[in-house]
DNA sequence: ACAAGTGTATTAAATGTCTTAATACACTAA
DNA sequence: TTAGTGTATTAAGACATTTAATACACTTGT
């Protein structure tokens, strides 16, 4: 389901948290469906329980999933989570923007990237 | 010149290199001219001269300065970094597009928000 | 009621990175 | 010669992350 990389700078709680979350947005883990448990999910990552249960906390508290004590997770409702998850992004690529826009890059090339990146449906 | 953000999670060496990696990027500092001094600037920013120093160092390795030990470090040729730049910055772009992609935003509002940004002159 | 599985919380220790500090050395320029 | 430069080293501290070992309350199924 999930692979971390044990060499990566970030954070391994954060790592669990954003590869969920990619499979929430993407649909791959559909609304009212369950997370693996706590210890489980330690297990197969090979990580302590402590480290998903951040990585849980952190989803839940940006909305992406519910937490049900002595049920287990599951993920929420679409509403829950688009909206907080539309400004993340959107606010994401505005610093990215920035960062190509400090390099000198022209505002045409840019656009012709993002133009790029939806061609590919 | 520059400006830290001591609460920033980031290394204070890599804050220091990208600052200086944007002041050369926009012409700010130009092919040619000194930079401060490992010292000097250690002052300036209030950080110890070894923090300097590594940030000056990942800067030579990338290409975009050139040091010449008992003078000082000179900013380099357009043409040692201008290529690695560019294709550093929209590999970004490009990553950060097909994140905004999968959170389903639409290809007209990703567009809307890189015209934004770069309006900002 | 019981047992197993769940989320949650706490404390302690280990680890690794970053940063500072204090030096020291070789080089360059005036 | 002197002052300023980059470079290197070692030690110490701060800090975040992770692990480990528990413990507790809750839910489910028997």
């Amino acid at each position: 389901m999930i692979v971390l990389d044990f060499r990566d700078k970030r954070p391994l709680n954060e790592q669990v948290a954003e590869k969920i979350m990619n499979l929430i947005a993407q649909g791959a883990l559909a609304p009212g469906e369950r997370l693996p448990s706590v210890r489980n999910l330690a297990v197969d990552l090979s990580v302590n329980p402590n480290t998903v249960q951040r990585a849980y906390a952190a989803l839940e508290e940006k909305g992406y999933i519910t937490t049900i004590t002595g049920r287990g997770n599951y993920v929420s409702e679409e509403s829950n989570w688009k909206d907080s998850l539309y400004g993340e992004v959107l606010s994401e690529l505005k610093e990215t923007v920035k960062r190509v826009m400090a390099a000198g890059v022209e505002r045409e090339e840019a656009m012709k990237c993002v133009r790029e990146v939806y061609e590919r449906d």
